[in-house]
DNA sequence: AGCACGCCGACT
DNA sequence: GTCGGCGTGCTC
């Protein structure tokens, strides 16, 4: 019998489409994969929904190629989720679905990190205060919960008693991790404590092996889920607890379509099945510190002491205003003590590459990616120029392109040219880089160069964001960060808390084994409180006083934000939408304030002209109702795309 | 978002 | 004369 089916398609219109297809030829129920023709191309969709006859015959309906799953991946409740993500994150349903179910968009994560801090301790007992996190978490009546500890402190293995306990009263449990804390090791361990109730969606799975995964999850064969971001739509049928840890991560935040915050979607789950939230970090994201000064809205624990012992560090700070050259002399001196002393050195960097400007003192010129507004990163080693937002790649150059002036100077370095320095300054030690460039050829460079550090083959370790985190290496005596700043440069009003954090992550990698733990901090802002703070230690006091300021100026947790990024090849058509849409916001809206249009502050990526419009409320439901009014409304020109982004966390 | 169609410039 | 640039429109 010839029946219709309503079917969702991953692109960026919010409508489902009809299809027909014949009931005694193909099986075709709501919640399975379909192939269908979709204009010139051939698409996976997804079945909402089956119908005995066309909604409608405006249109010609063409016909299911086929179906491609025998059971249903999702169910109505999924569904509903995706619609209130359609609506709340301004995407479409068919996009959103395809980034819930495994299969669907890549995920461009690489793990890889031997997150030692992460291994859970199966036998050991719990400590005082772990054993009455465990005890508050399962007991108390309460919602949401957050575990405020130190690095080190035994997070982790509260988690797992928590999840142990909600799964032994019959409930289900979603444990998210940041994407490169998901290790092999980590996995091995859990695996090793849940055995087979435990699905791990670790990045390293190829599609199928994810869709088995999801299977495994839809029919209740595990009540465990360990994974990533996506993680957070695993389909349990009896969800009673989110788990996430480090909360403050910015993974958790999906930088495309649907622009999706983990936590938001997870807090929705729960509201929908009366589970529970359960977060922790050592350095909670300001929104999550908001609410735990209120115990009705969220509990906080703390956990104060490392579990292994080992003392916090002591820091001390670099003004690098009183010095020339990348290290200064206290760094120096302290490196080569404790190198002398048999000891291990981590330094840290948040920049790849050789060198960053290329300037002309002739006339000025500074070189820039040919079609980004961002300039070149010089790569010695394999002697080429490249922009780190689009990848394009040239040729080094000696000469002034507009000028032809051969006084010319690269400056600005990254962790390439640090490397080389650290080979002339210390040669008789053995130095690792760790960066994406060092990496992305083979994962296992990762694992063999922090095996070799651990061996003690290696003496210094210098790596970016890499070796900020999950890091638990005895031997490391010393953590030298070798410039604060580059983080509080941008402009960005959470520039100070994500210093602030990265600092706090990376001092964390020194002295775990014993209390000689020694960081040296080099900034030329020595003044910035992220920076005092994080040397002091002073957590609490940085994150009120942060909180403090945020209530000021009245920026989130105070109040919520949009931005509202509009591109196009023609910088003048982008700032004729983008003003015209900030006109309509600025007629529509209530209780919002409405910024702009400017200029993004880069103001082209990949040839595409950027303007911004920002929304800042306290009224969040008008904010955002009006938003939908005006989009709903208002018409894209084909030549310009917008992309909404709520609850941004960053504005770039 | 892709992909096709269609209408103007510089090339074998 | 055509190849191909991107501006415009559409997708059951």
């Amino acid at each position: 019998m010839l029946k219709y089916a309503q079917i969702a398609v991953p692109v960026p219109l919010k409508t489902e489409f009809t299809y027909s297809f014949d009931s005694d030829a193909m099986t075709v129920v709501p919640g399975i994969r379909v192939m269908v023709p979709f204009g010139a191309r051939n698409l996976q969709g997804y079945v909402i929904d089956v119908l005995e006859s066309p909604p409608s015959t405006e249109f010609e309906i063409k016909g299911i190629t086929r179906a491609i799953d025998k059971e249903p991946l999702f169910d109505r409740k999924d569904y509903d989720l995706a619609l209130w993500m359609e609506k709340f994150y301004f995407s479409s349903r068919g996009e959103i679905i395809d980034t819930m179910i495994p299969g669907g968009r890549k995920d461009t994560s690489f793990g890889g990190l031997d997150a030692d801090e992460a291994i859970p301790r199966p036998d050991v007992t719990l400590s005082d205060e772990q054993e009455h996190a465990v005890r508050t978490v399962t007991e108390s009546d309460a919602k949401m919960f957050y575990i405020f500890g130190v690095t080190g402190s035994g997070k982790t293995e509260v988690f797992l008693r928590c999840a142990e306990k909600v799964i032994a009263q019959g409930g289900q449990v979603i444990y998210l991790v940041p994407e490169i804390t998901l290790t092999h090791q980590l996995a091995l361990q859990v695996l090793k404590r849940f055995q087979n109730n435990v699905a791990i969606l670790h990045s390293g799975l190829t599609d199928s092996q994810r869709i088995a995964q999801w299977r495994r999850i839809k029919r209740g064969e595990v009540n465990l889920v360990i994974g990533a971001r996506s993680a957070v739509f695993a389909p349990f049928s009896n969800l009673k607890m989110i788990i996430i840890d480090e909360e403050h991560e910015n993974s958790y935040k999906s930088g495309n379509d649907p622009r999706y915050h983990a936590r938001q979607v997870a807090q929705k789950r729960l509201a929908d099945c009366n589970g529970k939230l359960l977060m922790g970090s050592a350095t909670p994201s300001l929104e999550a510190w908001q609410l735990m000064k209120d115990p009705s809205k969220m509990v906080r624990i703390n956990l104060t002491k490392r579990v292994g012992g080992g003392a916090m560090p002591t820091v001390q700070i670099a003004d690098m205003t009183q010095e020339s050259g990348m290290f200064s002399q206290l760094l120096q001196e302290q490196m080569l003590r404790t190198l002398a002393n048999g000891k291990q050195v981590i330094l840290f960097l948040n920049r790849r590459g050789f060198s960053y400007f290329f300037h002309c003192r002739s006339c000025g010129y500074e070189l820039k990616c040919p079609h980004c507004d961002v300039a070149m990163t010089f790569h010695k080693r394999h002697n080429i120029l490249q922009c780190h937002y689009c990848g394009h790649k040239q040729k080094p150059i000696t000469v002034c392109p507009s000028c032809g002036s051969m006084d010319v100077m690269y400056s600005g370095f990254g962790t390439e040219q640090v490397e080389l320095e650290l080979q002339r300054l210390f040669p008789q030690y053995q130095v690792a880089r760790l960066d994406t460039d060092t990496v992305s050829k083979d994962r296992s460079t990762i694992q063999k160069t922090l095996d070799q550090f651990r061996a003690g083959e290696i003496q210094i370790l210098l790596g970016t964001q890499m070796v900020a985190k999950g890091l638990n290496f005895p031997n490391v005596q010393l953590v030298g960060i070798v410039m604060a700043d580059s983080g509080l440069l941008i402009p960005d009003f959470r520039a100070e808390e994500r210093t602030f954090d990265l600092l706090v992550q990376v001092s964390g990698r020194s002295g775990r084994a014993d209390s000689n733990g020694q960081v040296i901090v080099q900034t030329r802002i020595k003044d910035n409180p992220a920076i005092t703070f994080a040397a002091k230690g002073e957590v609490e006091a940085f994150f009120d006083q942060e909180l403090a300021i945020r209530k000021d100026t009245q920026f989130p947790p105070f109040s919520r934000m949009v931005n509202i990024v509009v591109r196009a090849k023609k910088a003048s058509n982008a700032k004729l939408f983008a003003d015209e849409l900030a006109t309509r916001l600025r007629a529509v809206l209530k209780n919002t304030q409405v910024y702009g249009s400017n200029e993004c502050p880069i103001e082209k990526i990949r040839e595409y002209y950027r303007y911004q419009v920002l929304l800042r409320s306290n009224r969040p439901s008008d904010m955002l109702n009006g938003l939908n009014k005006v989009v709903s409304e208002i018409k894209v020109p084909y030549n310009v795309v917008m992309e909404i982004d709520v609850d941004p966390v960053d504005l770039l």
